[in-house]
DNA sequence: TTGATTTCAATCGTATACAATTAAATTGCG
DNA sequence: CGCAATTTAATTGTATACGATTGAAATCAA
């Protein structure tokens, strides 16, 4: 008995970095949804959105590289962005495996609704944008050494 | 026309640091993914049983409470612990509105198990545990800020 | 060039998440 | 005390996530 409890302490969840990052990721997702909202957007597909803002007409691979997500989750995702009408979907004709996403007039539209967004994230966050950029980049760094251990 | 590029800078993915959290969650899953499979456990799983380690014979509502989990994710999990034979669930006869979370010997036992996990976790982080912990109380803070402004 | 391999999206099954509702139990107020 | 308001889990419906499989298309190799 009267084992000492230093041997539990990395199983306390206060200790953890990962809860940190999980619940934090929740928080985040509560404060965007009321400004998703107004999108007519879940968070998942806002991040679709901002990589099809950045770039049109690309296959769902290439989305799935970008977000980290496979065809298992972006493919009903897809579909209900296409039945929003924010997206087209279409066979590529030089390659008919690929399905190509590209933007319908009502998606571009919806980029100058999105630009209140980060704003609202940044007041929320209470820092300075040097503050959150320095941060970010110490968990992308984090983010990447984890990958990596799984094999990318 | 000729609109600078600087006023879709905020949209891009790569700045954002919802999205640095969001990706390196989805990071640690993927490395918890084999570790927990030897437990027989997913992750928010093993975050119900980090929390009946420290604490049993808690009800649904404080487990809830310390993960940020609502009785709808919580109920069917708890179930699956269950048929696992890893928890016990019993309405409290004080209050029969709560039904009461206890480790089965079983579950008690996994924690054994268990202790490998953080392990392995700070060496695929590739950081020293001093890092880490300033990282995790960084976080927290932001989390923090964030749950304040939703209003808890 | 054919045949095996690989790639890509879709599908299926399981497991979170969360909003909204429900039902039962408790609390609190007049 | 007596009833309204609140609390607690459970339930329902929608939307991720991901492993595993499938089927079609493209590539590679012999």
């Amino acid at each position: 008995m009267a084992r000492k409890h230093a041997a539990d302490l990395p199983l306390k969840l206060d200790n953890q970095l990962c809860f940190a990052v999980y619940s934090t990721a929740h928080a985040f997702n509560r404060v965007y949804k009321p400004l998703l909202d107004r999108l007519g957007l879940t968070y998942p597909q806002y991040l679709v959105m901002l990589v099809l803002w950045e770039r049109d007409g690309v296959p769902v691979k290439d989305i799935g590289a970008r977000l980290h997500l496979d065809s298992g989750t972006l493919t009903p995702l897809l579909k209900r962005l296409e039945a929003a009408e924010l997206i087209k979907r279409t066979r590529s004709t030089e390659d008919e495996r690929q399905v190509l996403i590209a933007l319908t007039p009502k998606g571009e539209a919806l980029r100058e609704k999105a630009r209140a967004v980060p704003q609202a994230i940044l007041a929320a966050s209470a820092c300075s944008v040097g503050e959150l950029a320095a941060m970010k980049n110490e968990i992308v760094a984090l983010r990447d050494r984890l990958n990596a251990v799984v094999g990318e």
